[in-house]
DNA sequence: AATATTGTACGAAATAAATCGTAGATTATG
DNA sequence: CATAATCTACGATTTATTTCGTACAATATT
């Protein structure tokens, strides 16, 4: 039924949808160019992580052109979603909120962000009251 | 001037990690039959891991009697908080903002947890008014 | 005391991920 | 047109991590 098995980007294949997500369809060139503003990284380690990442289908390439264009097959909040999921499983133990707290307590945030964060607690609460929970009613 | 140089677990060890900072010091034993409940490990697995993990100080481990006793050398909210930070860096880009939205967006989160991070928030602001940023003012 | 059980040490294989070198094709440039 | 620059393909190496087998010592059991 389901089109995609699941794709499960590594490190390195993340750094890469990051450029691509932000910058949209890019030669390796591009990519590359990218990665090593942060790091060290040969063009042609580059580019064999681009052509692995077509076989997982994490990108999809066109190769009209001699010099190939490759763009994210996977979409930003799915993949950040999934890999949350495996963090707070592997790290948090399964808690959610423990994450959160966490990461709004060790961490200077700044007045904009505590509001920005209030808001979408709000937003949820009336999703809450609004649409009764699909699943979990009192067993 | 510092002690510890900066142990970085990996998964398996954040595993071991977990237990022990959930039971306390513990036998090989006992973190493997725990281990094992999530999946399959051979004993010498989890014994060559616990020694690994001794060697780079990520745990202590007591050889008094024949049956080592090992337990963690790192603190959990520590730990935590370093791969916390690593992940947010790895995955979004470094705005630890948009982990939580994420976190709490594509997630069904109860009233009450809802009402425990309000708490969270208002500590923070709190302590926002009473201690200025230490770092970051306007450049 | 002999044997079974349980434990540690440790080398080495299996696996996964990242890196690089080289060959050969295509396009740009003098 | 010849040569340089740029690009892809792909095997092979390197590095990190996990897993396991075997040897041997200590303890418990019969």
């Amino acid at each position: 039924m389901n089109k995609s098995p699941a794709p499960k980007p590594t490190e390195s294949e993340l750094e890469i949808l990051q450029v691509l997500w932000q910058y949209g369809p890019s030669t390796v060139r591009f990519v590359n160019d990218e990665l090593s503003k942060k790091r060290d990284v040969g063009y042609t380690t580059t580019l064999k992580l681009l052509q692995l990442m077509l076989e997982k289908t994490l990108v999809f390439r066109d190769d009209e052109s001699k010099t190939h264009i490759y763009r994210a097959a996977v979409r930003e909040e799915e993949t950040q979603g999934l890999l949350l999921d495996r963090f707070v499983e592997s790290t948090f133990g399964g808690s959610a909120m423990k994450l959160v707290m966490q990461a709004l307590g060790n961490r200077r945030t700044s007045q904009e962000e505590l509001q920005q964060i209030r808001r979408l607690l709000n937003d949820i609460e009336i999703k809450n009251d609004t649409t009764p929970p699909s699943t979990n009613e009192a067993p």
